[in-house]
DNA sequence: ATTTGCCTACCTACTAGTAGGAAGCCTAAA
DNA sequence: TTTAGGCTTCCTACTAGTAGGTAGGCAAAT
């Protein structure tokens, strides 16, 4: 239980929120200010500026992501199980609309005019994350589980942008529920046969 | 042969490069105005508020896009061919980086805070594209050329998501091959058996 | 005694949008 | 044929508000 919240992570917090909801440039200080109760000087002494603030969010994210992914990897019975706890994550998300988008992928699509230090964070987060999969979808090869016509690292990507895209889906058409609709056919079809 | 372009039709082409590579809050009028020539004034004359441009905007790509998809469905030879010619439309696109992502999708990930005007027509852009998809999927099944084990519609979300999410990767890692590397077999998936 | 966290007060640059006017063009009446 | 009106397009000059960021002070904790 962690009762206590430090304002510098409350400020994390809702700038993160902005974010998903609008990206970089759909947030300022100001925003931010409004939503914790604190004056916009404050967040500077914190944040001395905007493209430090998002780096260390991004950083922050990742280090959160690449926990709860390996967590899922030593906890989880098997490969297709993980698959599963990792869709499963993000519908939930996206169903109480709680984080309805990775956060990256919201930075991604505007990696054109981000600042440098934060592109190469996003950047970064996407190289993880495709590592994640591939490693996954290799472990159930081995076990037999998969049956691949592709690469590992192919089938990775391709299951990647399923998922993002996915989110995307959901978000222009309003329907939360599409993204589980999209993604889980996707990874049922990893499965050898099938039962 | 269209020599000449309207000043509007100038405004709308740069604003949408600008979209593209930033979204609705990544560009101003002040940036149209340095880019074209022209003063700031002068594009509130064509365009009277933001909203309005990018309604504009849209309207048009949406009227491109249906009348591209269109003439796709009655001039390529098969449903195979159709759906080969519209990643091959955005291949080039992402590799020459002439238009590296669709407006649609750009702006359905910062749906949350477009005004309504802008939301609607981008949800309605989604809707004919998968529209278009399913129909071809649809034709495809029915001349024998393609097996889904899915519904037409939910095969088309699928590869919907596939595609954007493709162009989010192949920006993410500034690898613009990526994009074909992951939607090629994609669309070759949805062959019967093949050859 | 210094650091931490927040404040007031301010800055410059930029945002979308407005007011009003000048120049050119099209049409139609004289 | 000329001239008058109206429309289009662009301009300069301006507004109120917001952007990210800074300077310096004050109080409490270390």
């Amino acid at each position: 239980m962690k009762s206590i919240a430090s304002t510098s992570d409350k400020i994390l917090d809702i700038a993160q929120s902005l974010i998903v909801a609008g990206g970089y440039n759909g947030f300022s200080y100001a925003d931010i200010s409004a939503a914790i109760g604190i004056r916009k000087a404050s967040i500077h002494h914190h944040f001395p500026t905007k493209a430090e603030l998002v780096s260390v969010l991004v950083d922050r994210y990742r280090k959160q992501a690449e926990a709860g992914l390996q967590s899922l990897r030593e906890q989880a019975a098997s490969p297709a199980d993980q698959l599963q706890f990792y869709v499963d994550y993000w519908q939930s998300c996206i169903e109480n609309a709680s984080q309805p988008f990775c956060v990256c992928a919201m930075l991604a699509s505007e990696m054109q005019m981000l600042p440098e230090e934060v592109a190469s964070r996003v950047r970064a987060h996407f190289q993880s994350l495709s590592g994640w999969l591939t490693s996954v979808l290799q472990a159930g090869v081995e076990q037999g589980l998969f049956r691949l016509n592709k690469l590992p690292e192919e089938q990775a990507q391709m299951l990647m942008a399923s998922v993002h895209g996915a989110m995307l889906s959901a978000r222009a058409f309003g329907e939360p529920g599409l993204f589980i609709a999209i993604v889980a056919p996707e990874i049922a079809r990893l499965g050898v046969a099938d039962r």
